[in-house]
RNA sequence: GGGCGCGUAGCUCAGCGGGAGAGCACUCGCUUCACACGCGAGGGGUCGCUGGUUCAAUCCCAGCCGUGCCCA
């Protein structure tokens, strides 16, 4: 016997630990079952299980478990990536408490000391991906940083450096001053900020008294300016374009160049250029020819050591490049920054530099100014673009066919409207940074010689090989590590074993589902669409289902700081696996947040507790499962009706899958097991259960049974746990765990709607008495008599048919029938289609509240029929809308009538009282 | 500044050209032999505002107001 309350602390575990036992996880399924793919966006080794794992892989199970009942040979690959900055600083901040920075260790014993932490206290998250009960197979977990996936990254980077897709490039970087590394530009965050706007003069050189006034967010990078601009068109300047300023503090001389950037609208019009600190002052440099200075070094001081000053070549080919500047001497041409500024923090100069304007009198004013500022998505400080070499995917040419892909719809993005964002993004696409300044990732397969040549290879040897062929002998290898969005950017083929010649590739490559927030479709998905398609010739995925965000009650984003997150482990302890994934099913609704709260989760734990119940009544009342059992084969009405009710809900189930609308998938079932089988069926069969007709009695029992095993089956993608404990619970003999059952195949033919029409009518008839004595305060105990007037024949057979549960449903001592027109005293009167239906009240009749409720009803009924007559009075209705909608309107009309009239003549009967 | 959403019952949200829905909350009644994490019955909405298209608009279109996110 089943326990009165569900407790699925033990059964989570035992249940999850026999599945991954048993290989029900395992990919593999016979050569001629359809496969079904999905690729784990790959948690970070470092992370822990938040609401937006918990969502994203309780809808992956979904769809895999049940591809996987629908006879599909079914992979859900997991792994985790490396997370090269994030891991970094996890590891040197525990050296940190030592004393130890990692260049005390050295990189090959830092390297090692990060994968023992790895090994110790990484990974984290595949464990609660568990107690979620994520279905992957586990025996195929990859991480970014394995031999396998390391070997597909050195492939992937050696072939587009020979495609001419990889380059090295001195450039403006977004540089991160804490870290030490470059970043893309996707882990800069904009800040919303109010900083200030200084206004400086800058003297003319032939004329001291004459300024041009520049107005600068960041008076510190004057010390790297090298021109002023000022727009082609603004009369103001038109004379001075050409002339030069002698830079303040600094003394150097520098040109007043005309460009279209300076904007004649802001400020004075004219601007200072850094082309070496700020990425748009580069491109005004590139275009006027600038010199770039330097002027910060790799922690954002201001630089204590001789200052290299740039200048543009262009090559044979026509690009520019940043090369270093000759003097006359042919020496690299340098200079020294004012001594009192050296070796400051780029705020502490900031300072420095607008005291000394101040001073010089060449301070003009000061101003508020709203901006936003960048900072690392990582570091959180503020991010310093910087001029250093670095290498770079063409990113723009991989994004061609991702575009094409999704255009012609061989991807499509679910909903829909991501794909604009896709499209707005990959079509301004900017070269990819893939550098990074960092030991923890994939050491760059590249080795420079003496004099800069560069050397890309797999390996070593073979680098060692094509520098001897061209005379080159000492090699050193590039010290940087890769994005690790490079690597996870193979995750849909490096997984799967590629570039070995493995079967899992063809077999398993393309994916089906990617299944992802938002967040990262620029991130991972567009990258995942170039490598795939570039490296694979087909795109990785055929759908790209975009969930939301999961938030907090108050639709605020969760976070740490602001003490809102909920965890989801806590609501899985608490709660149950089960509930924790139905109500993220329930919520995830397309385009909308996901707003969770314990009150929620409760609710669903609620909905088990419920299931839990009716098993369990299934069992008291010896339902016991027959594998044999037919539900064509049913024989009595209220049991066609519920098999017919089965049918229905598998099918709404899987329309709803496919169409992604998980929260229809989760409200179908609910409403069914709930709403249907709980709440009638279960009923309808109480008074057949106790009864004293065996035929009856074991038709009864054998669809009941079959009905909550096709619940369980139905359930099973959302609510695995609870459905595999009473699938076994219910019967101790059956053939196979629930998870390697069957998803429901039924026959369309289980559906029959005359008998929907008669259930129905049952329903319908059981409420209208029960809303009678409720409003009439008839005690919960009392049995009332119950006499239909007016019924046609085919009412008569059902209230014949069902006269037994409609007397223990509704509480009705006597069921009777008479003919039309027939009354009697003491009585309330509804009205159900044709017939009037009597309820001997006696006793508890109030007058005053029924006259109430029938005025009420009337009143309804009379709005009701002014507006079907008003409608079909209008010609233009009854002559352009189509017939079907008019004939509806008419017959509403009439039922309305009906209704009405029969209700108008209860209360004239109860005014003669 | 550009782009994308969202405003429907107290709350969270479905729906979407022809009868306004669900869950929770609320009110009333229930120790009904599966379940009080329950059962039964109810109340509650000018579907943001203003125009337009249409025989018909919560639904389509335009503008406005409010609100959120992404990008610069």
């Amino acid at each position: 016997m089943l326990d009165k309350t569900y407790s699925p602390g033990d059964i989570e575990k035992k249940h999850y630990q026999a599945w991954e036992d048993s290989g029900a996880f395992k990919c593999g399924g016979p050569e001629d079952a359809e496969r079904y793919t999905i690729v784990i966006p790959p948690p970070n080794v470092t992370g822990s299980l938040h609401m937006g794992h918990a969502l994203n892989n309780t809808l992956q199970d979904i769809l895999i478990r049940y591809h996987r009942m629908k006879g599909f040979d079914v992979l859900w690959q997991p792994g985790m990536d490396h997370a090269g900055i994030a891991t970094q600083m996890v590891v040197e901040r525990q050296m940190e408490k030592e004393g130890l920075i990692r260049h005390d260790l050295g990189r090959d014993a830092f390297i090692d000391r990060v994968w023992k932490w790895k090994a110790e206290s990484g990974g984290t998250i595949t464990g609660q991906l568990r107690r979620l009960g994520a279905s992957c197979d586990w025996s195929r977990e990859r991480f970014t940083m394995d031999e396998g996936l390391s070997a597909a990254v050195r492939k992937v980077f050696v072939e587009l450096y020979k495609q001419g897709l990889i380059y090295r490039d001195k450039k403006l970087v977004n540089w991160d001053p804490l870290l030490h590394t470059a970043i893309s530009d996707l882990e800069v965050e904009q800040r919303e900020t109010v900083g200030k706007m200084w206004y400086f003069k800058y003297p003319l050189e032939d004329d001291p008294d004459r300024h041009v006034i520049v107005g600068t967010t960041r008076p510190e990078t004057m010390l790297g300016d090298t021109a002023v601009a000022v727009h082609p068109d603004d009369d103001r300047y038109t004379d001075l374009v050409g002339k030069y300023v002698i830079l303040p503090i600094v003394g150097r001389r520098i040109p007043i160049v005309a460009d279209d950037y300076a904007d004649p609208e802001k400020g004075s019009g004219a601007v200072k250029i850094t082309p070496a600190h700020d990425f748009n002052d580069f491109e005004v440099g590139k275009r006027a020819r600038l010199q770039v200075i330097n002027v910060l070094d790799f922690e954002a001081k201001v630089r204590a050591d001789e200052v290299e000053v740039w200048c543009w070549t262009e090559s044979a080919s026509g690009a520019m490049t940043v090369t270093a500047e000759t003097g006359e001497e042919g020496g690299r041409l340098s200079e020294r920054l004012p001594e009192h500024l050296r070796g400051l923090d780029r705020f502490e100069a900031r300072d420095a530099v607008v005291k000394d304007m101040e001073r010089l009198g060449l301070l003009d004013k000061i101003e508020e100014n709203p901006m936003t500022a960048p900072y690392g998505d990582r570091s959180g400080v503020v991010i310093e673009p910087w001029l250093t070499d670095q290498w770079f995917v063409d990113a723009a040419k991989l994004a061609g066919p991702a575009i094409e892909a999704v255009e012609t719809g061989k991807t499509v993005f679910v909903p829909k409207q991501w794909e604009k964002t896709y499209f707005e993004w990959m079509r301004n696409i900017q070269p990819w940074c893939i550098s990074r300044q960092i030991w923890w990732g994939h050491q760059i397969p590249a080795w420079f010689g003496p004099d800069g040549e560069i050397f890309v290879e797999l390996s070593e040897e073979e680098a060692v090989a094509a520098a001897k062929a061209q005379g080159v002998t000492q090699l050193t290898r590039d010290e940087d590590v890769l994005d690790t969005w490079f690597s996870s950017a193979l995750w849909p083929f490096s997984t799967l074993g590629w570039p070995a010649d493995v079967p899992e590739v063809p077999r398993y490559y393309p994916t089906d589902v990617l299944v992802t927030g938002f967040d990262i479709i620029f991130f991972w998905v567009a990258r995942m669409m170039m490598m795939g398609l570039h490296f694979m010739g087909e795109a990785p995925f055929h759908t790209v289902y975009v969930h939301a965000l999961v938030r907090d009650e108050k639709g605020q984003k969760m976070s740490k700081s602001k003490g809102n997150v909920i965890d989801p482990v806590h609501l899985i302890d608490k709660y149950g696996a089960d509930a924790a994934r139905f109500t993220l099913t329930a919520f995830a609704a397309q385009g909308r947040d996901v707003k969770m709260s314990e009150s929620r989760v409760e609710g669903y734990r609620n909905f088990c507790t419920k299931l839990w119940n009716a098993a369990r009544f299934c069992q008291m009342n010896g339902c016991e499962p027959d594998p044999g059992f037919d539900p064509g084969a049913v024989e009595r009405t209220v049991n066609k009706w519920i098999v017919g009710k089965v049918k229905e809900t598998a099918d709404a189930m899987e329309r709803a899958l496919g169409a992604y609308r998980f929260n229809d998938l989760a409200s179908a079932v609910y409403q069914f097991t709930w709403g249907t089988f709980c709440d009638w069926y279960l009923e309808f069969a109480k008074p057949i259960l106790q009864g004293d007709d065996a035929a009856a009695q074991a038709e009864a029992r054998a669809t009941a049974a079959w009905v909550l095993d096709q619940i369980l089956h139905l359930m099973h993608p959302i609510m695995p746990f609870i459905t595999e404990e009473l699938w076994e619970s219910l019967a101790p003999d059956r053939s196979h765990a629930l998870i390697s059952g069957r998803w429901p195949d039924l026959a369309a033919s289980l559906i029959d709607a005359n008998v929907e029409a008669e259930m129905d009518w049952v329903v319908r008839l059981v409420s209208a008495v029960r809303s009678v004595r409720s409003e009439m305060n008839v005690p919960p105990g009392a049995e009332l008599p119950v006499t239909l007037a007016g019924a046609n024949q085919a009412t008569r057979g059902r209230m014949e048919a069902h006269a037994d549960l409609i007397k223990r449903l509704a509480r009705v001592s006597n069921l009777a029938d008479e003919d039309a027109g027939w009354v009697a005293e003491g009585t309330i009167q509804t009205v159900l289609d044709e017939a009037t239906v009597f309820v001997s009240v006696a006793d508890f009749i109030d007058v005053a509240a029924e006259k109430a409720r029938l005025e009420k009803e009337i009143k309804k009924l009379d709005g009701e029929i002014t507006g079907y007559d008003k409608k079909l009075a209008n010609k233009n209705f009854t002559d352009k809308a189509p017939v079907a909608v008019v004939e509806i309107q008419r017959e509403r009309r009439a039922e309305a009538v009906d209704a009405r009239d029969k209700l108008a003549a209860a209360l004239e009967r109860l005014q003669a009282i």
